[in-house]
DNA sequence: GTAACAGGTTACCTATTGGTAACTGAGAAA
DNA sequence: TTTCTCAGTTACCAATAGGTAACCTGTTAC
């Protein structure tokens, strides 16, 4: 009989560990697009198109929930929401550069 | 009005490509499992015991076609098969160091 | 004669993900 | 007066992911 692993806490592999933080399909992406700097709503949204505004907001408030970003919202008329990488996001950054770096060599490189 | 990338061909960010090709909730388990010695399916699924059986064989054959891994299949009673990290599968070490590391910081140590 | 072995496949079902379209808010521009 | 702005939210629907259980192969051990 298999045995989940009810939660975060009890997984022992660092690697299911960091994907269940940042495992989703997106969530790699939108951390690059913040790699560099704080970035708008809109900002993000145009930058990768194929994903939904839906998707993106949902995304974003499991980042915050997780720790990885912050959620600044400004009260101005139209609003302005910006985030940003917390520290912990910004620990992420040689995980994000390899990926760049393989994706850069070994697809971007070939056609 | 918002086009989608059809294919892998016409993504631009190396980010995105390389998730299209080890982006599932499971790949970058298999290959971290893979990572250092060639392995029997029973192996793999004994090392992962939260994934099911089936859903390996499905991710396992991707991983097949998408040139990362090699399957053998030996014609012995009972059957046996194995499966190795080609070359480009092997050059993602470094995504799966960083990625072992950062867990290794992030998640285990701070329990 | 039937159960176990390894590595699957298949059928069937549910859960999760993700999409579109319509709507919200206050002010500013036409 | 209507429309536009930005950053969402909501309702609803479709597609995908992933689960369990049963079955397959041919040989060997009980």
């Amino acid at each position: 009989m298999v045995t989940k692993a009810a939660n975060i806490q009890e997984v022992k592999c660092p690697v299911t560990g960091m994907l269940q933080l940042i495992g989703g399909k997106w969530k790699p992406i939108i951390l690059y697009c913040l790699r560099s700097e704080t970035r708008r709503f809109g900002e993000i949204s145009a930058r990768i198109p194929i994903l939904s505004r839906k998707v993106l907001t949902e995304q974003l408030k499991e980042l915050e929930r997780d720790g990885l970003v912050i959620r600044e919202q400004f009260n101005e008329i139209p609003p302005r929401v910006e985030y940003t990488l917390t520290e912990l996001g910004k620990s992420l950054t040689p995980v994000l550069n390899e990926m760049e770096k393989w994706g850069m060599e070994n697809i971007i490189a070939k056609r």
